[in-house]
DNA sequence: CGCTTAATTGAGAGCCTTCAATCATCGTGG
DNA sequence: CCACGATGATTGAAGGCTCTCAATTAAGCG
């Protein structure tokens, strides 16, 4: 059960470069000892799923690679409910409404911790929690705007805003162009956007038809036009902040019984 | 533009208030002070949006009431990405792709704080910050949990998940049966699952005719069976382990590949 | 008690899914 | 290096679930 081939170490020199890539701490120092002695290093071939307790809650450092968050939903349908590349930390639920798997889409090597230990030695170092309080609310706030995709908009819509954000994390500017090469497969897309792989593919023809993309292959999308991707993404645009289709919320009209209130009058009620 | 009704204080009373439920902190601790500095206390009254600076993102802790967090979408329809009540600690997102808001369901009172200060803050503190990786990683867990609704699951089994969820954080347990007294309408809950009211109101029509639940006016639902709501809603229940129709996912399956590595084998590649 | 607003119920339309077939891509073996 | 086979992607037709539009009923408040 156990396979030859590669190697992988939580070794110091290892340990070293995820600390000070993840929190930007400097050698030797306590936090990384301790985090070190609750790390797990694991190599997870292209396909495979990372060995998770689903009793716990736990948290993964990439080193390299990259995975989908999922879980099965009704019907054998899965949701996948984030992609995670090279250098990101990953929250991952135990088993509680639905059951989560991390699968690789591509060769990855991840250190596992267990989130409660992870947590509480985090909390004990300024450096490391800081970090993690830029991470874990750009997580959520990720999510978030995944739900409201996931609610509220069309298949088109969902398509195109993949695109924008792929094109942040793994695009390779090319001129005005941008070229993605996409680790995920169609099913991945579809299962990312509750969408079925047909109404991904006939999107992209969608797309495709307008002269925004050109797909290469089965990996690679070429995007011709951002600014357009994002307006068909429902997206807010910075270019649009006057006669707004996708408009902002316009809190000036949110009545000013909201007050506020001096944050000084001593004591009260 | 300012009422003259009701006050409201960041006082030392009222701070020491939210610093011990929040984080259970003695009073007079100095994150209690530097926190307090930066926070600003606001009363929303029913209906009303929190007053928001959208540029930055921000913190609220509810001091009590209840509120829907939601952005627009397009062709003008909300998403409800997650309802707060008294004690939750909530992360607003700036404008980003979306533009988010906070508006209260009932009357609301709430803490605000920038966010970059607010974990400034929090970092220097291990108490405040080992409550926050409570918080965090659940809030995204639930929003996950939301996601997996949002993209792979029938009005019927999102409607179901609702209740659940809800007689969870709003309940009121009656023998057997729950009893919700909902804060939110019927456009609440479809801005939340992604549905019309029509739809809200036809599923609740059906697990009426079930037996399963029964409604008394607009805010009144009583649940008779909250197992059977559960598997109704696709969750993972603790009694299906074995021939579950949801099941959990199965990481034996997982292929060894995954190897675990020794975690002190020192140094390397 | 009447009015306003919310919720329910019904009929038809639309978007995405399902089912099915064809085509393309890419890895493998000759 | 090319042919082949397996898997993934695309395209088409039909069906289903939810939405939209419309009317009716109920709830809650003054």
């Amino acid at each position: 059960m156990r396979y030859a081939s590669e190697q992988l170490h939580t070794g110091a020199a290892n340990f070293d470069r995820f600390t000070r890539s993840a929190f930007g701490l400097e050698p030797g120092e306590d936090v990384g000892r301790q985090l070190k002695s609750i790390a797990q290093a694991v190599a997870v071939p292209r396909g495979k799923f990372a060995p998770l307790d689903r009793e716990l809650d736990q948290v993964a450092y990439l080193a390299g690679g990259a995975t989908k968050l999922w879980a099965r939903a009704s019907k054998g349908r899965e949701q996948i409910v984030a992609f995670h590349f090279g250098g990101d930390i990953v929250s991952i639920p135990a088993d509680g409404v639905h059951s989560y798997a991390v699968t690789a889409l591509v060769d990855t090597e991840m250190l596992l911790f267990p989130a409660r230990e992870f947590f509480d030695r985090a909390a004990e170092n300024s450096v490391v929690a800081r970090a993690l309080f830029d991470r874990l609310p750009a997580a959520l706030h990720r999510c978030r705007d995944k739900a409201v995709a996931l609610g509220r908009k069309s298949a088109l819509e969902r398509i195109a805003g993949f695109l924008v954000a792929m094109s942040k994390r793994v695009g390779r500017p090319e001129g005005n162009r941008c070229v993605l090469e996409l680790p995920m497969s169609r099913r991945d897309i579809g299962d990312s956007l509750g969408l079925t792989i047909e109404t991904v593919s006939r999107q992209l023809g969608v797309l495709r038809e307008e002269g925004l993309i050109e797909t290469q292959g089965r990996s690679c999308i070429v995007l011709f036009d951002l600014d357009a991707l994002t307006r068909r993404a429902g997206h807010l645009c910075p270019s649009e902040d006057f006669h707004a289709p996708t408009s902002k919320i316009d809190l000036d009209q949110c009545d000013a019984r909201a007050r506020r209130l001096a944050p000084d009058s001593t004591e009260g009620n």
